[in-house]
RNA sequence: GGCGUCGUAGCUCAGUUGGUAGAGCAGAGGACUGAAAAUCCUUGUGUCACUGGUUCAAUUCCAGUCGAUGCCA
């Protein structure tokens, strides 16, 4: 019994592709699921968004049609989601790759998502729409001092650890603590999930005065596709927290004429660098991972061969 | 050509009544467990344009040179 399943576990294998914005991602992943004829599991929380195209960068549909994606505009905007939903669907997904393929790719930016598949994550409650919304009308009217004082009665452990600075993580620990009635910290076990097939991380990398130059210049073809008049048709939801997102954003602010269009341009192009350097600065920390030049498919497809996925 | 103003961090500029300088932005580093393209933290030494002069000491005062800019011809 055993045996069959540390069998199975032997011959699976997940490729994750990591690597910053604009790095060249979305081209690797497909060149490496067509090598392996298999399928591609997006991890990319931007993607997920039907109604973003060209701000998010969205596989096209010729590229779509080289290599099955999934996680590529499943949900709506108007779509409550989180990592945890995530990881479920995208461990499911992958066993039903599994049933008939030997390897599969995870591909994307976004560092929590990955972490999701890969490691799991602790099992806690999904927020509750009016704890949530109460806990942000303190955080409002009384200030970051209000959450300190209310996590500090809640949850001292974890008043230790968290950075106190930080809005967000104060909300959420303190959203978790009044849901669960336990402090935040007990559940935070941290633990690695058991994960029934094998890890081959893979990040993609350039110069980073390349990178930038990219960057800076794929913003430009994405006004030029037309992102403008994408983000025109969505300023109606744009309080959403899918919209909170660059490229989206600063336009916003344009329209509603905070600045002018060559200033939300130029913001774009520096929120994207930092985005980019935000994700160097999540996957640094990657001990089990091999990096290579994003356009050197070559040695990566031979790395891959090398390390017996076949 | 003449007169004036300016030349300080990658950029925009402040400042030093003479004791070698500091903001914003950009950039860099970091954190990260259901909002994550989110959210948050840390981080400023540079021939003070160049060459001389005065001075114990010049980025600061003086002269010249070069560059930018404005006005006049």
């Amino acid at each position: 019994m055993s045996y069959t399943i540390m069998d199975t576990k032997r011959n699976k294998t997940l490729i994750v592709i990591i690597g910053p914005t604009a790095v060249g991602k979305t081209a690797m992943a497909i060149k490496v699921a067509q090598h392996f004829d298999t399928e591609i599991i997006s991890a990319d929380s931007r993607q997920f968004y039907r109604e973003l195209n060209i701000g998010v960068a969205s596989p096209s549909p010729e590229e779509l049609s080289l290599a099955k994606h999934h996680f590529i505009g499943n949900i709506s905007i108007t779509d409550t989601y989180n990592v945890s939903k995530y990881e479920t669907e995208a461990l499911h997904c992958l066993e039903e790759i599994f049933t008939t393929k030997d390897t599969a790719v995870l591909i994307g930016g976004s560092g929590l998502y990955i972490d999701a598949v890969c490691k799991g994550i602790d099992e806690l409650p999904d927020p509750e729409e009016e704890l949530r919304e109460d806990i942000k009308k303190l955080y409002a009217t009384e200030g970051i001092d209000a959450l300190r004082s209310q996590l500090r009665i809640l949850d001292p452990v974890y008043c230790n650890e968290v950075d106190l600075a930080n809005p967000k993580r104060l909300m959420r620990a303190i959203e978790v603590c009044l849901t669960t009635g336990k402090p935040y910290s007990s559940l935070r076990i941290n633990q690695q999930a058991p994960r029934s097939f094998n890890i081959v991380k893979i990040g993609l990398t350039r110069d980073r005065e390349l990178l930038y130059n990219i960057i800076n210049h794929r913003v430009d073809v994405m006004l030029e596709m037309g992102l403008l008049d994408e983000v025109k048709k969505l300023l109606p939801f744009k309080e959403l927290n899918a919209l909170n997102t660059v490229g989206y954003k600063e336009l916003f602010e344009y329209l509603e004429e905070k600045y002018s269009l060559s200033e939300a341009i130029e913001k774009i192009k520096i929120n994207s660098r930092r985005y980019a350097k935000r994700q160097l600065t999540w996957f640094r920390r990657y001990e089990e991972i091999k990096w290579f030049d994003a356009l050197n498919d070559a040695e990566i497809m031979s790395y891959l061969d090398s390390t017996n996925l076949r």
